[in-house]
DNA sequence: CGATAAACAGATACTCTTATCGTAATTCGT
DNA sequence: ACGAATTACGATAAGAGTATCTGTTTATCG
């Protein structure tokens, strides 16, 4: 996979808080339903993304999670950064260390263009197109629901 | 990181080994002495790269492990897929699984040329030319080293 | 044939990520 | 003010990936 795991959950999960409600707080349990999303490890990653300033929350009724920019100022590397770091993509490829910083290796250098491409993606991406995009897949699977259980369940 | 530790471990050890003796065997003791390559381990990860057969093995005295085929004609692809599997590559960036597979989300063909880049450089990039960048690196080091200690430790 | 050198195999331990649970803190409705 | 709803927080469990160790097997050399 692209991106760990957690990564992956909370980039699902902040499109889906896009489609459900732009501005305004979602329960985490809302935000779940009919996924696959584990609840109780999603409602931890929202707290550190509340902490990383891309979410706020409310406590109480009425609470939940709510993006705290709007999704056209919320990038993909804006997400992935928060969690995983974006450090794990600058690194060489081959985790060749530099014993010495003036020296990077060589194929530091082929990489970098592939590197380039994938921080451009995560640059270029917003909240905003994921969820647009999420919202079509959604749309879809209504109409055609899901081939063994005949519900649908949006893995996304 | 790009790869996994493991991945990593087998690279540079197998670009060590197309330095040291591009055909013939090599301990493993041989090729960890003055890196920080963790023997154990990569004996390890050898064993599964002869099963996969990008190594050969010979016991006994004069043994170890040598190359199964010539370092141009292995590819930087052949070792992450006998190691993490190449399937990890193909999989859709945002982890999002297609409930239905005539229907991959629009995310999944905006991901699509980077994808494409990544498995290029991986499928171009030969043992040749990571054995070259590190014996370039090599010189480097024995001429200048390293900062802390004083020694040429390698580690890639 | 015995001694040595090496990979092989399996068991075990450690570490980090992933996941769950229980309790406290907070807010809202009544 | 009380009670229900809901996140915050901390502890901990489960799992995969990473790493080490010990003993066994196979090959080579004298």
């Amino acid at each position: 996979m692209m991106y760990s795991t957690t990564c992956s959950y909370a980039i699902r999960a902040m499109s889906r808080l896009a489609v459900i409600r732009p501005e305004g707080y979602v329960r985490v349990q809302e935000l779940c339903e009919g996924t696959d999303l584990p609840s109780h490890f999603l409602a931890k990653i929202f707290r550190d993304l509340v902490g990383a300033g891309l979410l706020t929350s409310a406590k109480g009724r009425g609470g939940g999670f709510a993006l705290a920019k709007r999704p056209t100022e919320i990038r993909l590397y804006d997400i992935v950064d928060a969690v995983d770091g974006i450090g794990s993509y600058s690194q060489c490829v081959v985790g060749l260390a530099k014993c010495d910083a003036n020296q990077p290796c060589p194929q530091h250098d082929a990489f970098l263009p592939v590197r380039k491409q994938i921080i451009a993606y995560l640059e270029h991406t917003t909240l905003d197109q994921m969820s647009e995009a999420l919202a079509r897949k959604m749309e879809l699977i209504a109409d055609q629901p899901c081939e063994s259980t005949g519900l649908p369940i949006i893995k996304d």
